[in-house]
Formats: structure tokens, sequence, C-alpha cells
DNA sequence: ACTATTTCCTGGATGC
DNA sequence: TGCATCCAGGAAATAG
């Protein structure tokens, strides 16, 4: 169950190893399902490009991609609706100066990998067993592959051409104070349910939301417009705190996460509430207890709350 | 415009 | 031992 710190540290260990490398050949898998673009167009874009950069963004992984084309001509046709919005402005002009220089064609585009829940990119030599349940392998110029594994079939590959992927929502680690509380105003949903909107704050998942919650004394269940400016700002606190703690310490290895590098992170040991259900609250003692049900599950907060 | 619920998917755990 | 059922959970789709 990867979510921010646990990407960050994949995509950290991605760009260290493979920044640069290109990638020569792509195989993808016949079962279409992790795929959000079509298979032909992904290999399409992947084939023959550079990975110039590898880093996170919410829960997904980017990976920047240039390749160097054979000059030719740039027809209408291939204009890209991003060039013609960013030449609008200047009356079309721009377009038909584009179109008449002569120079090798520069496509940037990305690569998006959302792992989901046990999606796993792993960067392993060709003669590495094939796991079970590998959707995609990008052969690599330094002759080494990616593999993306995902058994339960959550993570998510697509294409972009650069700069047109966005996913709504603020980083939790660059957000300032007014914005995050702005985030909750008015909402009568679960102040958790908030917290895991991606189009709110993205990154925040199951784990470091009932981490924060728990450090910033705040029940789950309680409703995001109802909290006070002062328990918002301590929720503001925490969940940087939380994230920055875990990436500190490589994310949480539950079930099987593991990094770039096949090792496990050591957050987990410093879970407060998340997975401590039974167990006695580690501030007033007293058994947290669950609440919810069939994927909704939160511990409930015992005296020590708000 | 929100919010809540359902759906996807498989392996491991649990129950009988 | 074997078979059925439950469960985890991010986010898109659907319903209210």
């Amino acid at each position: 169950m990867p979510e921010l710190p646990e990407v960050e540290t994949i995509a950290r260990g991605l760009a260290q190893r493979i920044t640069g490398d290109v990638i020569e050949s792509v195989w993808l898998g016949e079962k279409p399902e992790p795929l959000k673009s079509p298979a032909r167009e992904m290999a399409e874009v992947l084939e023959r490009s550079r990975i110039t950069t590898v880093r996170r963004m919410g829960k997904h992984i980017v990976f920047d991609l240039q390749r160097e084309n054979v000059a030719r001509a740039l027809s209408p046709a291939k204009v890209t609706p991003r060039m013609r919005r960013g030449s609008a402005n200047k009356s079309g002009l721009a377009a038909r100066t584009v179109q008449a220089q002569v120079r090798p064609e520069r496509t940037q585009a990305q690569w998006i990998v959302h792992l989901g829940m046990t999606g796993r990119l792993q960067v392993c030599d060709p003669q590495a067993e094939i796991l079970k349940h590998t959707h995609a392998v990008l052969k690599l110029a330094s002759g080494r592959e990616l593999r993306f594994v995902d058994p339960r079939r959550f993570g998510r590959l697509s294409v972009a051409q650069a700069g047109d992927f966005n996913v709504g929502g603020v980083e939790p680690l660059e957000v300032e104070l007014d914005h995050f509380g702005e985030l909750f105003h008015g909402r009568k949903t679960p102040i958790k349910s908030a917290l895991l909107n991606q189009k709110l704050l993205r990154g925040v998942g199951n784990i470091y939301a009932d981490e924060s919650l728990f450090r910033a004394g705040i029940r789950p269940r309680r409703r995001a417009s109802s909290i006070s400016h002062e328990h918002l700002r301590k929720l503001f606190l925490s969940v940087k705190e939380v994230l920055q703690e875990a990436i500190a310490l490589g994310g949480s290895s539950i079930s099987d996460y593991v990094d770039a590098d096949g090792e496990e992170g050591f957050f987990q040991l410093q879970h407060r509430v998340y997975g401590r259900e039974g167990n006695p609250c580690l501030v007033c003692k007293t058994p947290i207890k669950r609440v919810g049900s069939r994927g909704r599950r939160s511990p409930c907060f015992p005296q020590c709350r708000r």
C-alpha cells in the first residue's frame, strides 16, 4: 500500500539507478487492465526515449522522457492541443514559425505509474526470473530491465505529453497553513475522508491519515468543517511531521512493500494507531478498537482524542 | 457541487 | 485436506 513516503522512496531509488538510461524496447502484458493509455501508444512513446527524471507527484511516479527524432516536418495535423494553446495568445504566428524551423524534433513525454496497492517497479538483470503478474518490461540500453509487477492489478500505467499530466490536489509537504485550512472549509465529510481525497491533498492514504489524526488528537470521523483553527494547525503540522519521518525511514513495510532496491522501510515500527487495533493506546493505555468495516476500517481513538 | 456507495482484483487468512 | 468466505484498499464510476 504505497502512499506518499513509500512512493517518494521508490522514486528516489529509481532516479538514482536509471536516470539517463534509454528505453530500447517495451513488452506489455496482453491484459490491458493496468493500462490507462492504449498499449500501442504507450510503447510508441516509451521506445527509444531517454529517462531524464524520475519523480513523485502525489502517489504517482512520473518518468520524464525525451526523444530526439530525425528531423521531420511538423504538419498542422501533428500540432498537439498543448502547443496550440501555448501559441494561441500569439495569434497563430508562433505556430507557423515552429513549422518553418528545420531542426531535430525533440519529443517530450511522461510515463506515469500508479502502484495501486501491490504494484512494484524493479530494476533487474534480464536473466532474473519473470515473476507472475508481470505486466510490463522495459529493456534499458544499460542492459538492465525495468519491470512492473502487480498481483492485485490496482496499479495504473499511462503516458502523456509533457506537462499534460496533472492530478488535482496540493502536495502535503509543500502546502502552507492557510491553504491547508481552506481545503476543509465547509466540508461535512469526516476529516479522514477529506485527508484521503486526492483532489484536496495528494499522497495521503490510510496509514498516514490515521497516524496524522492520532498525533493531532482528532477523531477520524469528526466532520472536517467543525474542526477549530487550532486543531487544523495541529493537523497541518502532524501531517508534515508524519510524512517526513516516514520518508526518513524509507516508508512503512506492511505486507510486501519494498523500495526500488528491494529494501524494507521501517516506519511501521513507529505506527501509533494504524494496525494496532486490540493493543493499548500508547497515550492512555485503553485498548484501541476499530470502527467501520469493509474497506472503511478506522481505529477508534480512545480517551486521549479530542 | 458534494457525498456516499459500489466496483475492480488476488492472495493470504480464517472457518467449517 | 479441501473448499468457501472474508478481507485488504486506492480511486474511478455510479448513485443519491
